[in-house]
DNA sequence: GCATTTGCCTAAAGCCTGTAGGAAACCTAC
DNA sequence: GTAGGTTTCCTACAGGCTTTAGGCAAATGC
């Protein structure tokens, strides 16, 4: 019988497809399996279980986010950095909520540490840069960001922010145009 | 045989409590089921099944939140209301972990306005009074409220903020004071 | 060409969901 | 208090997913 030519990363990225089309949810080992048609039992000599799926779907998710803010941060700075860090962040969980959803999977702490989640951290540390906040504040700041930027792509997610007729892009511009009024007199408070 | 009892509110009440204690995921009718030492197909006749067990979850959640912002927002206004407001979600986020996760299910249209989920922005709402607000930035305004605090309550449960040695409540204080700042400013802008 | 390794298979046990139909407990009302 | 009807929970079952164990066939290497 001919081989399917299974490996772990293609068995990643094929439940990271899974999740776009169907939701975290439906990444299953017996799902992916008939990706591959192939038995589910084939799958564990390549990984672990349903669960090491996800956790693969997560860490992909959390490089190639990375990978798209650093892009998008490249020589900008100030509320242009601001807007392109936010706008890759939104723009991937649009193209990917499946993904974006694995990327907030609780990861154990060895495993978030070697994960692409610092790169984040610093990132954010990046557009802050433009801001000229010194700590503890720019630690606050970085918290603030994720906050306002995770919060509002999953409520826009959930919800489509659908139940007024206020624009969830004039909202999205409001909300940069206030964060960067926010983090220009941060640098005095 | 003594009958145990069943009704929907009190296998909605056990599911709650499980949620709380193990997690979202843990809530199925096997495991509610076995809670009330019960086999797994009698619940059905009283629930439609496991979704229907996490989204009476979910509207439990919603509207025990909503009872709890309110009674925190008596007698309040400023950034006296906005701490008060963001401290009962926080609160109750820490209190019941797994009644905050389902409070973000996906909830059908219909389902979603009969539900506690309309107060959550007339609450909202309230609070802006003290900052004499006008539409459409009333609105913009909602949903940063929304975001910053949900953001900041599922990034902290995630990962504790534990990266940095800097305390994720003095975060918290700091976002609420230029929270409130912000809010100021924005009846000029 | 043969041995070894690797890859996918079948088999099977365990748990979960949800449906169908039966029997016991409860309620009502005479 | 007891007969009838209803409700509640039961057993049985079909189907799906997970994961382990052991086997045969394809690829690889010498």
């Amino acid at each position: 019988m001919a081989r399917a030519g299974l490996t772990p990363q293609r068995l990643v990225a094929a439940a990271a497809e899974l999740a776009d089309e169907a939701g975290l949810a439906q990444v299953t080992a017996s799902a992916v399996a008939r990706r591959f048609d192939v038995k589910a039992a084939s799958l564990y000599s390549h990984i672990g279980g349903t669960d090491d799926l996800r956790t693969g779907v997560a860490l992909l998710a959390l490089r190639e986010m990375a990978d798209r803010v650093a892009e998008a941060l490249a020589g900008r700075s100030g509320r242009d950095a601001l807007a392109a860090f936010a706008g890759a962040y939104r723009d991937y969980a649009r193209e990917h909520p499946g993904r974006y959803e694995a990327a907030r999977l609780p990861l154990d702490h060895e495993t978030a540490v070697a994960s692409a989640g610092v790169r984040h951290s610093q990132l954010a540390r990046a557009v802050l840069r433009g801001y000229d906040i010194a700590e503890p504040d720019q630690t606050h700041a970085v918290r603030l960001l994720g906050s306002v930027f995770h919060g509002y792509i999953s409520l826009e997610a959930a919800t489509g922010f659908s139940h007024t007729p206020v624009d969830s892009d004039a909202s999205w511009q409001w909300t940069l145009d206030r964060l960067d009024a926010l983090l220009r007199s941060g640098s005095i408070g």
